[in-house]
DNA sequence: TTCATGACGAGGT
DNA sequence: AACCTCGCCATGA
């Protein structure tokens, strides 16, 4: 494989402030790799190389689609709403309110990290 | 090694 | 708004 892409992932992951949620296609592109969304969410389900806070991983519209590969059903809800984010009946977010959008030297870091690790 | 499987997303109907 | 289709490609069996 050309780069850890499970690592990558866990480590923007982890990097995703509290209260705050960020997209498949996000993560994606911040791990360099724009057309992977779906295998983030691959990588995820299968537990996400180490410790990720995977329920601030929402898809494009603001959905909990992965809701239901958590231990309970409700415990990316619960955990999201713990952390102060309103999670509506539909189960969606309000992107536009939570979305993270990390700046560009947050950016550049992760992409720093990638290459020191080796990854 | 090949192959089926998606926690996706964009575009179309 | 609510489907449906298709391209995508990292995983694991």
């Amino acid at each position: 494989m050309a780069v850890n892409f499970a690592k990558r992932v866990g480590m923007v992951c982890r990097a995703i402030p509290r209260g705050r949620v960020a997209t498949y296609g996000q993560i994606a592109l911040l791990c360099e790799r724009p057309r992977c969304p779906r295998q983030v969410g691959n990588v995820l389900s299968r537990g996400g190389g180490g410790e990720v806070p995977a329920w601030r991983v929402v898809n494009s519209q603001g959905y909990l689609s992965g809701a239901k590969s958590f231990l309970t059903p409700d415990f990316q809800r619960l955990s999201l709403e713990a952390e102060g984010v309103a999670v509506s009946p539909g189960l969606t977010v309000d992107l536009k309110r939570y979305g993270w959008r990390p700046a560009e030297e947050e950016q550049a870091a992760l992409r720093e990290r990638f290459k020191n690790e080796g990854i």
